[in-house]
DNA sequence: TAGATTGTTAATCGATTAACAATC
DNA sequence: TAGATTGTTAATCGATTAACAATC
């Protein structure tokens, strides 16, 4: 087995995850691939390949230990300790994403949040206060920041990811809608809601009108993984 | 060409918009695949595809006109005008998107928040007062509410997706990180943080101990599409 | 044992990239 | 015309699905 973990597989681990959290708390110890599968809609032959990625064995016959599936995945994504990160650009959102509690869940711990604009510096947000942009790099070699979140307007998206990454940032969440070029080991994982908003909108302007007509059937809904 | 635009294709149509927004302010008035290409980071067969799924066309050795390309792709995601939307959930993540600006941007106006928490009702929320629940259906069918944004907990996106469905939404944004099941016109597109960042956190915990090997050089760092 | 379920290989599907003929 | 760029077809790549042999 030298498959690679691809992206598609690694993303769809934390909903096999939070179904195993709430398999647990139904009672089971054990479940098959073929109900992972039905209830999360998707296909058995693919939750088994998956599976049989992440190095972890069912039982023929039994399925899979729920508990020690559900410990293998939190300790494949290194969910079990709680990465230092800073957050960049203390605008609408920026202030959104401190506010997003699901950091905590999967790992990160926002432990400053900088930006460069004067009138910001200084405030309050969510309980931490806004710091100058320039004190980051300081903190970050001190620190062992993990994590920087982007979330500045798209124009100066590059420059303070470059200024961070010198720093010694390892890795690179950004929500500026400018896509990032970094040199090597640094990881970049850009973000973008107007992509699923452009989605959703042409859907909206052009399946509405033969949704109308019935016997003209759709399906499906769920967008790419 | 009977080609449809794939989910894939569309979601990188903002992406072209930004860029000839950013064009356009520079003074150009015909760009080449290429170019787009290079700036995007990108196959230039790829720009050429999706542009001509979009039924664009450029110029042999010209290019493609960039205003035009603009209006032409801005019309085909119909950001022409507003779509009502509602947001249901005022919790931490539901006051985050309200605060996100990008939505008026990409062709969405929020014109009410909903809660079932008595605690949230009647609160302010970014201007707009929280209202309880049971109201939602009513505006709906009054006001030609086209999406809704689900912010709400997992356990709770079915059942009020079910009862907003049925009330006349023909479109879903959901953030609940419980993927919905609904009838066959109904647009659905399921957003999930935690799915990237598994990805981060993957990738921090894997990846970090070969990075610090020089020879042992990775590339690439977008996620997918 | 018979039967159910896993793990894995082969077949399919879809999206990206490369090549090139058509166009101006 | 020669040359550059588009539009489109063919080749490649990767991910999903189907099939089935191995396992208990």
């Amino acid at each position: 087995m030298t498959t690679e973990l691809s992206t598609a597989s690694l993303r769809r681990l934390p909903r096999y995850l939070r179904l195993l959290v709430q398999l647990l708390d139904e009672g089971h110890h054990f479940v098959t691939s073929a109900e992972l599968a039905r209830r999360l809609a998707m296909d058995e032959s693919l939750v088994r390949r998956d599976l049989a990625l992440t190095h972890f064995s069912g039982k023929p016959r039994v399925g899979f230990a729920v508990e020690a599936l559900k410990t293998h995945l939190e300790d494949l994504l290194g969910l079990g300790t709680l990465k230092p990160a800073i957050l960049i650009g203390a605008g609408r959102l920026g202030q959104a994403l401190t506010a997003y509690r699901g950091f905590t869940e999967y790992g990160l711990r926002i432990c400053g949040i900088f930006d460069i604009d004067p009138e910001k510096i200084g405030r309050e947000v969510h309980g931490m206060t806004v710091q100058p942009l320039w004190t980051a790099p300081a903190l970050v070699r001190e620190g062992r920041i993990q994590v920087a979140i982007l979330a500045v307007p798209a124009e100066a998206a590059q420059e303070v990811a470059d200024l961070l990454a010198d720093a010694g940032v390892p890795a690179f969440w950004n929500f500026s809608g400018h896509p990032l070029h970094l040199p090597a080991p640094v990881i970049v994982l850009n973000e973008d809601l107007s992509d699923s908003l452009a989605v959703l909108s042409f859907r909206l302007t052009h399946e509405r009108a033969s949704a109308a007509c019935p016997g003209d059937a759709h399906d499906d809904a769920a967008p790419m993984a």
